[in-house]
DNA sequence: TCTGGGGTCCTAGGACCC
DNA sequence: TCTGGGGTCCTAGGACCC
């Protein structure tokens, strides 16, 4: 009996979201992303299904969508509605007994072991239904025999449906995909790939292991041929993750040229970091400023705390001299400050 | 009408040490 | 004279994901 896993994954999420609330949007084209302005910068953080038959999708400028799609409804980000929608959905998943690893707003895995099931895909339209009666939310649910395929699966079960992905079928539905269907693989390491002649998931699955550890290192270049064959044995877990780093960043309407305006600026990303890891029960051990200047590349310095403080001025004194090492002779769309957590 | 903001993890190269 | 072979730590950048 394998041990089910499921991933579910909450349909176009921050759009359904923002309907619930605003019912006469339902059946419109919604984006939402930035302040709600499509002239401004920023990017679509979710789009409703109807604004996707006009070619707006997530990670679009917005600017772009706006030209695809003017008569959407474009609506600012608000993150703590999209928080309470997702506690209350991840609430739900816990109640039916599943151990619940929640991977941000919007997806989490179920392990389902302790839960006896002859028909996987039953259970899962029971969770489906949980949800939408509790929350009047869609979700799709991947059925997998383990996390990276159940991942898979989720995406091939939108929207409000059910899909079942297992060592059975992987090859007769992944074998033949570019191998940026795989989860870990993007548009940089896909296009690595096909320089080497791997340009499927079963080409990948079959690849020569040196010549992978030769191109991409000892320990990704295994991983990335064990991503195709969908093996995976990592377990669902619920553990509390505490957080590697807490970091503040915005790109600015206008490029800043002024060295003192940049000070400035950093100066207050500086002090929302410090107010953010005030909660947090580890100090800081280094400071990153990250600067991306005109047209769009992005440098980073840091600068290691000795001792390890969440100090406010400390934290600012860091940052500062961080941004002391870059040499700012061109303008500056966007900066940011992140704080590095002790272990 | 260019390209957000929040993160994580891995790698390469230099410094440094024995 | 013409310079080893580890190992670790730190830093910057790259890639990826939601």
């Amino acid at each position: 009996v394998p041990g089910w896993v499921f991933h579910v994954d909450l349909d176009q999420f921050i759009a359904a979201v923002e309907v619930l609330r605003r019912p006469e949007l339902r059946g419109l084209p919604v984006v939402v992303g930035g302040d709600g302005d499509p002239t401004k910068r920023g990017v679509v953080s979710t789009a409703s299904y109807e604004a996707r038959r006009y070619g707006v999708g997530s990670g679009m400028p917005l600017r772009t969508a706006y030209k695809r799609c003017p008569d959407a409804v474009f609506l600012p980000v608000d993150a703590p509605a999209y928080h309470e929608a997702s506690r209350e959905v991840m609430q739900t998943l816990r109640d039916t007994g599943a151990v619940v690893e929640v991977l941000g707003w919007d997806e989490a895995f179920l392990d389902i072991k302790g839960i006896q099931t002859a028909d996987p895909e039953a259970h899962a339209r029971d969770i489906q239904r949980a949800v939408l009666d509790r929350t009047a939310l869609w979700c799709s649910i991947g059925v997998g025999d383990n996390k990276h395929r159940a991942k898979l699966a989720s995406a091939f079960a939108k929207p409000a449906g059910v899909f079942r992905l297992t060592r059975e079928n992987w090859r007769d539905v992944m074998g033949h995909r570019p191998t940026e269907a795989l989860w870990g693989i993007g548009v940089k390491t896909a296009r690595k790939l096909a320089a080497l002649g791997i340009g499927t998931v079963e080409e990948l699955a079959n690849a020569d292991a040196a010549q992978l550890a030769a191109s991409f290192g000892p320990n990704t270049g295994p991983w990335l041929r064990h991503l195709a064959t969908g093996e995976d044995a990592s377990p669902v877990s619920d553990a509390p993750y505490p957080p590697r780093s807490r970091g503040r960043e915005e790109t600015y309407q206008e490029n800043i040229a002024d060295p003192k305006r940049i000070r400035e600026a950093v100066v207050r990303l500086a002090q929302r970091v410090s107010d953010d890891i005030d909660g947090e029960e580890r100090p800081a051990v280094r400071v990153v400023v990250k600067v991306r200047f005109a047209p769009f590349f992005t440098e980073t310095h840091g600068v290691a705390l000795k001792p390890p403080t969440s100090a406010a001025d400390d934290i600012t004194a860091a940052a500062l001299a961080a941004l002391d090492r870059f040499t700012l002779d061109r303008s500056v769309r966007l900066l940011g400050v992140r704080a590095e957590l002790r272990r």
